[in-house]
DNA sequence: AGCACGCCGACT
DNA sequence: GTCGGCGTGCTC
């Protein structure tokens, strides 16, 4: 009689999964999570398959100590999901599982009570019985609750005694009340009426319900994408299915959570983020899993989120960074979402008012069908968008003749300013006009910041601080002083040419905590400013209803940045940003302050055409034979020594050339643009390839043969399949 | 990744 | 004499 083996994966960095021998396990055992021991400790990991026999010698194998059946396994097509990934971006298939799985599932421990939605009422008995019971015992008490209540679920009956729950079970037996499972309505509450162009989304997305189709929804702020979200939910809740709703990385969740929430106030809504707490995170897990959830919603980890009746995949601002993991496995959260709806036959939306180029030029080509909604729907006029030349006016703090009037105009008929400056801190350098010394962070290739407000330098990579010297570290003279100019200074000088005003800046030093952020968006909303200064963090969804002007300054860099997704990036932002301006009865205007006015960006961006703006940058990258007309994979290496990381580079380049067919070009191992970072020498060497397909075989031979490169110990490395950063 | 084993340098 | 540096190898 032979034991039946099962294949784990377990959370270790090996490509592989590890088989064990389990004398009770069944098929259905297979996605159950299983104790296993390993090497002198024990782990919990996953059942991936089961076999008849394992490859490996039998006196190899290990007895599992215990298969965890408290909960539902994991489903195939969760299995499936994370073996794709594992695939597709190079990374161990248990540290994918570990990722996607809430760490509170990750150990060998109670799992989290579930909400109890039973429902309990009186029974025409209980009614009966009620007089004769002694009027303060605890069955008294909870059936003259049900029956002046109606239904109760167990948790609101314990509230009533902490000892109620016990007697449940003696009131059921003798009659005395009923259980029900909670009955559910998932129908919508009524919405606004659509426009004619969110009603053509609407009909042409429910079209695709129940089959693969990729949308992209274009729309700018205010176009009413969200509206056609919850119309599609809806839909597809109507369908009994779940909706995946995935949102960028911002304070903006809760926002869009009560909006769901309200429009379907009988349906289970789950919303998973980074910051909520173990338990939470795996009660919502579990819900999904079982079933019950009706609505996930989530930032770029709740993809991985189980969902058996799974309907509907909406991605918001599917442009957005955010979606893209930056450490560990680096996943696009977007392009997984795609996949897998492409893996459960389901409809996938993507919406933005920027979309990234990968996005548009699928839209543009066919594989995505483009849905347009051109009208705000909340019918006002897009803002007025202005280049304001810096050749020719001369600035005062960095601000032009024309910037500076047309706050003192808004201050003047009270309504709000926004300056956008996309740089923390009082000024990016202190330096020493005699003999040349910066400050430097020593760990570092970048300035240490100076943050005038707590008088410190700061590195804003690393997190280095130091005091502001007050005399140069290396000369001794004492006249130091601050070069360029950052959101403090900026509001420094503000402060002075407008000694009236109420100035409130916006940025990551001012509202670290999230209760600081709410007090500083309510004191917006308020009207308790009159400018705000601020970095991207004003730049993304609130509306300031008063806010009609907004400057943005030293917008240029992105222009020329070596990186080639700058100008996308920039694009978006100062779209976005510039939605900011003008949303309610008051139009709205954006000055843009540039050196290059006639910049096809800028004029994009003042005629709103996206379109124009995305044309010329695909014709660029096409000509380029950058994404998305090519495919990319960074090999990244980090070592004390940028000599270190290289070599190792090299080396790796050496074998790829070896492997690689025509299709896959490998360039150079360089350093990489922030060269040293928290003391580590980092450099990378990029792959690329016009076919996926090649890129992707090429990767994983590729890679087989690094992972077994011996380096010096310090040494990391890391595969980045479709980077974003240079 | 952890965690063992194992083989050379400067300390009580 | 031994404590400990980290190079190497293994985990079913």
């Amino acid at each position: 009689m032979t034991s039946p083996v099962l294949r784990v994966a377990l959370d270790v960095p090996l490509p592989r999964g590890f088989d064990y021998l389990a004398p009770g396990a069944q098929e259905s055992d297979v996605g159950r999570r299983v104790c296993v021991p390993f090497g002198r400790g024990e782990k919990i990991g996953v059942i991936l398959e089961m076999l008849a026999a394992s490859e490996l010698p039998p006196e190899k194998l290990k007895p599992v100590r215990d298969i965890l059946r408290d909960m539902p396994p994991l489903p195939p097509d969760w299995l499936a999901l994370a073996d794709f990934c594992s695939g597709y971006y190079q990374h161990p298939v248990g540290e994918v599982m570990a990722l996607a799985l809430p760490p509170a599932l990750r150990r060998r421990n109670v799992l989290p009570r579930l909400p109890d939605r039973n429902l309990f009422r009186i029974t025409e008995e209980g009614r009966r019985a009620l007089p004769s019971l002694m009027q303060r015992s605890i069955a008294a008490r909870l059936l003259a609750a049900l029956e002046s209540n109606g239904a109760m679920t167990r948790d609101e009956l314990r509230a009533i005694s902490a000892a109620a729950a016990k007697q449940l079970p003696d009131l059921l037996e003798k009659g005395w009340l009923q259980a029900e499972r909670e009955g559910r309505n998932r129908k919508a509450a009524v919405g606004p009426e659509l426009l004619e162009e969110q009603r053509r989304a609407v009909d042409f997305v429910t079209q695709g319900f129940g089959r693969f189709a990729p949308y992209l929804l274009h729309g700018v702020t205010g176009s009413g994408k969200t509206e056609v979200y919850l119309r599609l939910i809806a839909g597809a809740l109507e369908r009994g299915g779940q909706a995946l709703l995935l949102v960028p990385e911002i304070a903006l969740t809760p926002q869009l959570e009560e909006r769901v929430s309200n429009r379907f106030p009988g349906a289970r809504l789950v919303s998973l983020h980074s910051s909520m707490a173990e338990g939470a995170r795996a009660a919502g897990f579990l819900q999904a899993l079982s079933g019950e959830a009706d609505i996930v919603l989530g930032t770029r980890l709740s993809v991985f989120t189980p969902l058996p009746r799974l309907a509907l995949i909406v991605v918001d601002e599917e442009h957005d960074p955010s979606f893209k993991q930056q450490e560990g496995m680096r996943y696009s959260a977007r392009d997984v979402a795609v996949w897998r709806a492409k893996q459960r036959g389901v409809p996938v939306v993507l919406g933005s008012a920027t979309p990234s180029l990968e996005t548009w030029a699928a839209a543009q080509s066919g594989r995505y069908t483009l849905l347009e909604l051109t009208a705000r729907a909340v019918a006002e006029a897009m803002p007025e968008v202005r280049c304001v030349d810096t050749r020719r006016e001369k600035l005062q703090d960095g601000m032009s003749e024309h910037l500076l009037r047309a706050i003192a105009a808004r201050l003047e008929r009270g309504e709000q300013s926004l300056v956008f400056l996309n740089r923390r801190g009082y000024a990016p350098v202190l330096a020493c006009p005699s003999c040349g010394w910066v400050s430097r962070c020593p760990g570092c290739a970048a300035n240490l910041v100076v943050h005038l407000a707590d008088k410190r330098l700061r590195c804003h990579h690393c997190g280095r601080e130091e005091r502001i010297p007050v005399a140069c570290p290396t000369c001794g003279n004492q006249d130091i002083h601050p070069f360029g100019r950052g959101t403090q200074r900026l509001e420094e000088a503000l402060a002075a040419r407008f000694p009236q005003a109420r100035i409130l800046r916006v940025d990551r030093d001012n509202t670290k905590s999230q209760s600081r952020w709410h007090a500083v968006l309510e004191a917006i909303h308020k009207g308790e400013a009159d400018i705000l200064v601020g970095t991207q963090m004003l730049a993304k969804g609130h509306d300031f209803p008063n806010l009609t002007l907004v400057g943005v300054l030293n917008a240029d860099a992105a222009l020329f940045a070596a990186d080639f997704r700058a100008p996308e990036r920039l694009f978006a932002q100062l779209m976005q940003v510039g939605g900011r301006s003008g949303r309610a009865a008051l139009p709205g205007q954006v000055l843009v302050q540039t050196q290059y006015p006639e910049h096809p960006l800028y004029r994009a961006l003042a005629a709103h055409d996206f379109a124009a703006f995305a044309a010329g940058q695909l014709a660029e990258r096409e000509r380029a034979g950058f994404p998305p007309f090519t495919h990319q994979a960074m090999l990244r290496a980090e070592a004390p020594e940028l000599k270190q990381a290289l070599a190792f580079l090299q080396t790796a380049a050496e074998i790829g050339a070896g492997l690689a067919t025509g299709e896959v070009a490998l360039y150079d191992a360089v350093p990489m643009r922030l060269h040293r970072l928290a003391h580590l020498e980092r450099a990378q060497l990029l792959a690329e390839s016009r076919s996926r397909p090649a890129l992707q075989a090429f990767l994983s031979n590729w890679l087989a043969a690094v992972r077994v490169l011996k380096a010096p110990r310090a040494l990391r490395w890391h595969i980045d399949v479709d980077p974003l950063e240079f």
